[in-house]
DNA sequence: ACGTCTGTATGCATCTTATATAACAAGAGC
DNA sequence: GCTCTTGTTATATAAGATGCATACAGACGT
């Protein structure tokens, strides 16, 4: 195997900032799949993979990956690897409202916490999309 | 003994997102002071203030005020109350920037993992703010 | 002196994080 | 079938985070 998905892998980094390891692990993969870095259906790296990187257990990559298959950013399958998930199909519309109902508030919380304006996250998120396409 | 410090203590927010909530604390305040709206010399919350508003232990208060003194952020005096230094830790001027990006990538990431248009999020972010106020 | 506010400190219980080790299970390729 | 890779699970251990309760100590205003 050497279908190399080294890309996210040297961007990882480790804080000793308080911050647990897995929340570092799990954001930062969000945040590569969010820019693209990470494209759908493309394979993530190996949680070993990772583990080695990072000189962390194995464990610990784990719980990072669980939550994002939680969210929905990725698949694990067992023996195969995991991959950024596809778009899954939304037909409830209702659904769909609930959910972005949620995403924003989430959004908000986020950004004061971080002490950002909610609007200007809003406003970048659109830039991006229209950039990349969404 | 009414000197009113609350301008910080509304802001400060607790997200339930893995990050130790003394971090969040920390993290909050030196932003805050990074950033100027509490100024060298001002006194800070009171870590009981702090406590009671976000529903904590003294302890954990104490816990973040701690860090905060040891990066020189503020000084705390026994039976006084804690002020800010005079010559608290700069800011890297591009934090807010990358917040921004960080916090608008990842909001791109959780949408598309719900299988929602991240510009829909968009949208409802400014709704919502429009309506609440921020 | 007294009461009240401030930070400081301790003990105990509980849950979470993280590591280390080890084994297990399922797909892919030879 | 065998082997390699991948994720899965389990156990033990240590350290850290949080809460709750209780007490202590110093400064200040009256």
């Amino acid at each position: 195997m050497h279908t190399d998905v080294q890309i996210p892998l040297d961007r990882l980094t480790l804080e000793a900032n308080g911050v647990p390891i897995y929340v570092q692990i799990r954001d930062q993969m969000l945040r590569a799949i969010g820019e693209g870095t990470l494209r759908p259906g493309e394979q993530m790296p190996t949680m070993r993979q990772v583990a080695v990187a990072l000189k962390v257990d194995l464990n610990t990559v784990r719980h990072a990956y669980g939550e994002l298959e939680r969210r929905g950013a990725i698949v694990i399958l067992r023996a195969k690897g995991t991959f950024v998930a596809e778009a899954p199909p939304r037909i409830d519309p209702n659904d769909t409202e609930m959910r972005v109902e949620e995403l924003a508030h989430r959004a908000i919380a986020a950004a004061r916490a971080g002490g950002v304006e909610p609007a200007q996250v809003a406003r970048r998120i659109v830039q991006i999309v229209k950039k990349t396409g969404g």
